[in-house]
DNA sequence: GCCAACGTTGGC
DNA sequence: GCCAACGTTGGC
């Protein structure tokens, strides 16, 4: 999951011990969310600094939130057309687990995977969740350790 | 700051 | 249902 690190980043989940993935307004990424179950690990993504790259590790602490900033007038993140019967946008609280001792960039993850196994580094690329392979997933904490 | 990528909106 | 216009993301 990509958040910028001016906006909300590592330091702040690990101040905050968890917090509601909100703000997310894209139905794949929507759709990826739904599909989280607690105590899923995720990756923490730092995008649009320098320089880009995975920075740490959280986990699910609760599945299927509805995001509270849909019904919230005065959040950019407002939808006129969700109501509280039926909601559109739904996110997952997430828990601070580790920061890595160095980030792993953009740049050393294109030279360790292909776009087909590892979406973040496919040009382009807009999603801000998106499914990590269980293999690749293990490589990256392997990385991270090291 | 630039700009490619791409999702969304809205006229038709 | 098509597609041009527009807005946003995010690397560089």
């Amino acid at each position: 999951m990509k958040s910028e690190p001016d906006v909300y980043g590592i330091e702040d989940l690990k101040r905050d011990r968890t917090t509601v993935w909100d703000g997310v307004r894209n139905y794949q990424a929507r759709n990826f969310m739904r599909s989280m179950t607690p105590g899923e690990l995720v990756f923490f993504y730092h995008s649009n600094t320098t320089p880009p790259g995975i920075i740490g590790l959280m986990k699910v602490a609760k599945s299927n939130v509805d995001d509270p900033t849909q019904f919230d007038a005065k959040s950019k993140y407002f939808d006129p057309k969700s109501t509280r019967e039926s909601p559109r946008w739904q996110t997952v609280m997430v828990e601070f687990v580790e920061t890595f001792p160095q980030i792993i960039t953009l740049e050393t993850l294109r030279e360790a995977f292909s776009p087909d196994d590892l979406w973040v580094v496919r040009q382009g690329n807009r999603l801000s969740v998106m499914p990590v392979p269980e293999d690749v997933a293990q490589k990256i904490l392997t990385q991270a350790k090291g």
